[in-house]
RNA sequence: GGUCCCGUGGUGCAGUUUGGAGUGCACGCCGCCCUGUCAAGGCGGAGGUCGCGAGUUCAAAUCUCGUCGGGACCGCCA
């Protein structure tokens, strides 16, 4: 039907005879005898000259054959790739005709999202939709590529699994021949890797799909894609490298250069630099310590803080009162007492309400220590470590942070993650991963004594502030399991209930084991240029979860519900 | 569950602060003209429940309340 795509003709190509199938992008017309047709493929657009065109409308489907050619001197088109071409002596066959489209079919304006979705099929026409799912299958084919050079076999997991008490709230799916009793869509294939690692599958890995039905965000889809993976008889090192291997392969499939560096921080100096265990690498200066400049400060709100942190905004020393008022609301409004401002003027002089409650030697100590120049404006808080931490490093987001989609690619692992996060109210210890989380092997005998400072072997990849996947080395002994258990609060017939087939199959031989999934819809967004992961989605739901083109979520028929045993009830109220 | 922004011919916007006739811009659509354009150009035309519902008012796109839809965020996402 068809001899070449639209977009890959070139002067190479004049003088063959083509066929091109696809739609009329635009036509500008001249008269009766003279009309330039845009003809779309998802190749790209190539101009054919035409003996009139009155009969094609924009969206017609339409096969054109003709002969390229160069176009006359002066005509060339640099914006289109193939620029210096035309089609000529054109025969125009449609093959379709069609109503004027919802919306432009350009990457010129953007719809409204309602509108995209209810017609994402005329969407999907537009080039920007073609890249994002053309950069996705190459990120997919990449990430594949890697797995399969280091070895990893592909593995398809079910879907329909058990209901499990831990995590994200599940999809539920009802059974048929099992009334009462529900199958869940897996929030991610975990346990089901676990078990294919005690069956000897050694590396594992599957670009699947994950369910969680959490509220949705410009990061978070009811479904999204991971690259999962699991191997046996690895250290966090091994993990770590392939991982890296693998994404950087697909970046560099995708931008052309590889990015040089990951670097690998503690969960504890990621906080301490950055306030944050997902840090943003390119949004400006690190935070700093000022306990010791202010060590013994008369000034009230500093003397006998637990903690004084400071972060230098560079070249926004300009803020009027009304920014600097709302910065200051904006901090207490995260969890902090206050939040001391400085502007750095000429000199090195520090303007700022509380000025004349510091010494020389404090105000220097400051600029010192936060390298601050005039014009910049200097932040610090004084609180609790952790509130200082995250206060400052959320304000540094808000004054300094990029679009997420703006390059360069910053990639960095945080590791070392604490095993628990907190305490409940009856004192035991949440897990901060997940139960099976491997402890880091110095901090086995802090178990019992203080938990809290037990690391795990467990990291975070992030990519521009996004979090892009998270893993860990696993538990695979009875014996550590059951003083993590011990430790949690559980006891033995609670454990066997919650996850007796996977603590059933490690009874049978279970190998060291650890592995990681990679958010591909983020990895994906951020390669091409997105802030939103719906861009590089195909059929994606709204935030309130609903497909505007299928109308999902629907009811279903009385007698398929009578099928599962089911009723419903009538709205509340 | 909560906070904020948006909703105006087919599309994207302005108009809303300070109420006074559905006013405007660009694109698209329809018709006519046009032989080198490329976001073609010229002339003419059609197209509106200002998301929906109450309220205030002599008068509401504009003010108030509610509601629906979209988006960003908090909670939530081991």
């Amino acid at each position: 039907m068809r001899s070449d795509g639209c977009g890959t003709l070139r002067t190479d190509d004049a003088g063959r005879r083509v066929a091109l199938c696809g739609w009329v992008a635009r036509r500008r017309e001249h008269g009766e005898h003279l009309a330039f047709v845009d003809l779309r493929d998802r190749s790209g657009i190539v101009q054919c000259v035409v003996d009139g065109a009155s009969d094609l409308r924009s969206e017609y489907v339409v096969r054109v054959v003709g002969t390229v050619r160069v176009r006359p001197e002066g005509t060339d088109n640099p914006d289109l790739a193939t620029g210096e071409v035309e089609v000529g002596d054109c025969t125009v066959e449609v093959l379709n005709r069609a109503e004027p489209p919802p919306f432009p079919v350009t990457d010129r304006v953007d719809a409204d999202e309602t509108l995209r979705l209810r017609h994402r099929y005329v969407d999907l026409r537009r080039g920007r939709m073609q890249r994002n799912l053309e950069v996705r299958a190459a990120v997919n084919a990449a990430l594949r590529a890697a797995m399969e050079r280091h070895g990893f076999l592909e593995v398809e997991t079910p879907l329909l699994w058990v209901p499990t008490p831990e995590g994200a709230r599940e999809f539920v799916i009802p059974s048929r021949l099992q009334q009462g009793c529900f199958y869940v869509l897996p929030q991610s294939p975990q346990l089901a890797k676990q078990l294919l690692m005690v069956g000897g599958l050694d590396r594992y890995y599957q670009i699947a799909r994950c369910l969680r039905d959490e509220d949705l965000r410009a990061d978070r889809q009811f479904e999204f894609t991971q690259l999962d993976l699991e191997a046996s008889f690895v250290g966090q090192d091994d993990v770590l490298d392939v991982v890296s291997e693998a994404v950087l392969d697909a970046t560099e499939a995708v931008v052309g250069e590889r990015p040089k560096a990951m670097p690998r921080l503690a969960w504890g100096d990621a906080m301490e630099r950055f306030g944050s265990d997902k840090p943003d690498l390119r949004a400006g200066p690190e935070l700093v310590e000022l306990d010791r400049v202010f060590a013994g400060s008369g000034f009230r709100a500093f003397a006998g803080a637990a903690c004084i942190k400071g972060l230098r905004v560079p070249g926004q020393g300009d803020l009027g009162r009304n920014r600097l008022d709302a910065l200051v609301e904006a901090a207490k409004g995260l969890g902090a007492k206050g939040l001391v401002w400085l502007r750095v003027g000429e000199e090195g002089a520090l303007e700022s309400p509380v000025a004349k409650f510091l010494s020389d030697e404090e105000r220097a100590g400051v600029l010192a220590a936060t390298a601050g120049r005039p014009g910049d404006l200097v932040l610090v808080v004084a609180d609790e470590r952790d509130v200082a931490q995250t206060v400052l490093g959320q304000l540094r987001l808000d004054l300094g942070r990029p679009p997420v989609s703006e390059g360069p690619y910053r990639f960095c692992w945080v590791v070392d993650f604490p095993l628990f996060e907190g305490l409940e109210a009856d004192g035991r210890p949440i897990p901060a991963h997940h139960a099976f989380t491997m402890p880091h092997p110095d901090d086995l005998e802090l178990l019992a004594s203080d938990p809290l400072a037990v690391r795990s072997q467990s990291y975070d990849l992030v990519l521009n502030g996004w979090e892009l996947g998270s893993g860990s080395i696993r538990i695979h002994r009875a014996d550590v399991q059951a003083r993590i258990f011990a430790t949690l609060g559980i006891s033995e017939e609670e454990a066997k209930a919650r996850f007796g087939f996977l603590l059933g199959a490690f009874r049978y031989g279970a190998p060291p084991h650890g592995g990681f999934a990679v958010g591909l819809d983020r990895l994906v967004a951020i390669l091409a240029g997105e802030d939103n992961i719906r861009e590089v989605i195909a059929f994606p739901k709204t935030q309130s979860g609903v497909d505007p083109l299928t109308g999902a979520p629907a009811p279903v028929a009385p007698r398929l519900l009578a099928d599962l045993g089911i009723r419903v009830l009538p709205p509340e109220g």
